[in-house]
DNA sequence: GTTTTCATTCTACAGACGTTGACAAGCTGA
DNA sequence: TCAGCTTGTCAACGTCTGTAGAATGAAAAC
């Protein structure tokens, strides 16, 4: 196993075949890290899951870190929801697309963000980038943050509940009856105290400063 | 720094210099297996950091695994509330106590939960012992699995998000002010379809089989 | 056809790791 | 005082890790 192969058919040119590589190395990555996390995955793990040597791998990546950076670079698309929604449907809606699409690139992220700073970062940039839009809706500051806050667990709660601790009740179930049954939860997070126009106020709670 | 310590007053029993050793060295483990983890956490470190040589911990505890399984045994002390509270109440009443409390031991356990075997089906156990009576009040068993998985997701989003990932609004919040904004969210879990009729035993006496 | 470039591999180093076994020194009981 | 057990240290092993540099051989450029 010592050539690269003989090319067989017709010579592939270089540059397509030096980014099918990187590309698979990045693939291989992706997987592990998102399986065991930075720590228990190792070069020469990637190398040999993408069938290359480990020298490549430092070659194109530079280094581990490095190729850690790029394996948990997320798109951070935006989920396409419909504008008229509330802000806690919104949210949901999100969460929900998170759930129905398995999160490959971003598994390798969250199975790291405990141990790894970088990762932590990363999650907490996500997560304010999401839910950031619950602080500017409350009365006082801290308390929207607050509020802003306990959307992002939640949030992280779900899905580091079904993929990485899969807990029982969680790791089979129905997305959509997933965000059905948290809708309540999500709208009593972030339509608070200030109560926008519905019938009536269902909490008299004063808030005292700690 | 060969000798022992010059036992400059008067010898120490055996017994308790020993316990004492133990006892310090397990509380390295803690401290460091719960600030880095399960993989970045060294014997070496766990030594150094208790004045004692590696080979020690080693004669104490077998293996690094089992340093770690001793020092994430946490003693599953039930928390006493208020018998006549609701479900969803005590289920939060235990929350808050462990925002109150800095849990120390506990953090260990969280901290290697994604990456760690073990760590994953010890959380996994506690969340069941503590969130599993959710499953026995709902209408159908998948649902009230479902709920007891989204309470069991709250509850460590929101542990994880102060402790671990020191979101920003979370991680200095008050406890209380914490809890009572997440009141209505498990009630919304808790009480399900089902409105439970006030005064009523919300709990149905028959179980069905997986 | 010759030279250059570049994707890829081979080999190896230096350090860190968990773990081991031999050994020193103290306490304990006779 | 002696032997025995226990606490603790020292030095080392074998392995695995990330990483570096030289070497190879095919494709590209001339």
């Amino acid at each position: 196993m010592k050539t690269v192969e003989p090319a067989s058919e017709f010579p592939v040119p270089r540059d397509e075949r030096r980014q099918h590589t990187q590309e698979r190395i990045l693939c291989a990555a992706r997987e592990l890290f998102s399986r065991s996390g930075y720590d228990r995955t190792t070069i020469r793990a990637v190398a040999a899951a993408a069938k290359v040597d480990p020298a490549l791998v430092m070659h194109y990546f530079g280094s581990k870190e490095e190729l850690f950076g790029e394996a948990i670079r997320v798109d951070m698309e935006d989920v396409v929801v419909g504008p008229e929604e509330e802000l806690a449907d919104r949210l949901l809606s999100k969460l929900g697309d998170k759930l129905e699409a398995e999160p490959d690139a971003q598994l390798a992220l969250l199975r790291s963000m405990l141990t790894h700073p970088q990762a932590a970062e990363g999650v907490r940039r996500a997560l304010a980038r999401e839910c950031g839009q619950v602080v500017g809706s409350a009365i006082g500051g801290a308390e929207g943050a607050l509020r802003a806050g306990l959307v992002s667990a939640t949030t992280i709660g779900v899905i580091v509940g079904r993929y990485l601790l899969q807990l029982d009740g969680l790791k089979d179930a129905d997305p959509k009856e997933i965000t059905e049954i948290l809708r309540p939860c999500f709208r009593a997070l972030v339509d608070h105290g200030v109560e926008p126009k519905k019938t009536r106020a269902p909490r008299s709670k004063r808030r005292r400063a700690g």
